[in-house]
DNA sequence: GTGGTCTAGACCACA
DNA sequence: GTGGTCTAGACCACA
């Protein structure tokens, strides 16, 4: 469900409240859905339950999140179904001016990044298992 | 010449890092150039200049620079005149790769992205100023 | 278990490299074994921490040390029992060879030069307490 | 005459003024004996004249070599014959204590040591040609 | 002018 | 508790 590296520069509690965040914005995570517990996600992603644990208190500060004493907890109400999609699109631009610098200082062309993203796009679980389905 | 975002995860010195290795790789800087001095570069960023030099120290120990005692520093000869397409374009892998993840957990398509991508190639920068050219 | 002169033209860092990369060598420290943290290290020897991080950090890149998240840092595995006793003795080449310099340019003769090397063979520590044994 | 080595972590000058500080204390350097030029020994060891400079100077300060306008430097008067031997085996102490250190810790015998030092004492130059002339 | 070393001290990420 | 990052500023070696 996600997907953690503790190899990357940003924090593994970031990466983890931005896409949580993420898949609220989206309705992928329906107001009154569970999360996993930190422990199972802990588990999981070979990580200390702490970190986890961080994230979801500073999502639920943000309210996102809301604690359910002795229940997992659960997606905060607030949320419409799902965020409008400008508000949506505002998310990526900070990962596009990225990327869009990279390539630029690889002096890679628009078409090379387009190609490379609609070779990603197919996988499975956004980017780990490359199974191609059409070039 | 370079981007350094502080407020971003990644430590400053990485940004610094990873955006030498691109130009070097894509020859935009040659083997030979002086790259800017540390307090120059630390000015003009506003930043630290040990974080300046911690970059292009651990650049130096990479070999992607050398250093000359009481000069500039320059880039290192190995380097032929600009890394094959295939090395850089796998340099942008990581990148697009959160991208895609991103997008995919805030239900926008490929084409929003490819859209995205579009409008901020246009930015003279890489992206700090919107002048949009065209759709 | 170190010993670190900040009156030294060589740098504390590298002092602290060098000494670290010996114990290892020697395999009196051992793979797994942790280190002490840079905190007690900075705090016994008087030095600032990030002088002694950056000895660890290099030791890391060098291949030497294990960064542990949240924990000690520890000998890297790579190193068998101990290094071939031709390799150790290489790595004193150096140092013999700055001895002999300093002795013929002070017109002392090789024996002067063992009996001061057997005065402090005797040292507790490797020559701070005077304590001779014997001629 | 002088050995220089930039990748040492001791400065260039201060590898100078020790060198000739040991030469003038054994005498091989007479008062009175002139230096190498300036210009002389940095085009011989490939160094910034300034370096040399700085050496010159300080020695001078310290009272070790004269100035003479327009002629070279010379060896200063003072210094009788040759200083006392007790003198110049204390010169020895600093380095004879590196070394025994680095051994220890490699864990290797005070009669590796020797037989390091009685190799290294047969070379021409202090260490650079190697020609044993008995085991 | 160049980069290198070090300090004192703040704050962060992770266990 | 661990190490990492960064600042502001001093002083050094070298060109």
């Amino acid at each position: 469900m996600f997907i953690l590296n503790p190899q990357s520069g940003t924090p593994i509690y970031r990466q983890l409240m931005e896409q949580v965040r993420r898949l609220v914005a989206s309705g992928q995570l329906a107001p009154g859905t569970a999360l996993p517990s930190v422990r199972e996600l802990a588990m999981e992603h070979a990580v200390n339950p702490m970190t986890i644990s961080k994230a979801y208190n500073l999502l639920e500060i943000e309210g996102v999140l809301l604690r359910n004493r002795g229940k997992p907890m659960t997606v905060a109400a607030r949320p419409r179904a799902q965020a409008p999609r400008a508000k949506r699109l505002r998310q990526l631009d900070e990962e596009v001016k990225q990327l869009v610098l990279a390539a630029k200082q690889l002096e890679l062309g628009k078409k090379d990044v387009v190609e490379l993203i609609d070779e990603k796009w197919e996988d499975e679980d956004g980017g780990r298992n490359r199974q191609r389905t059409r070039a």
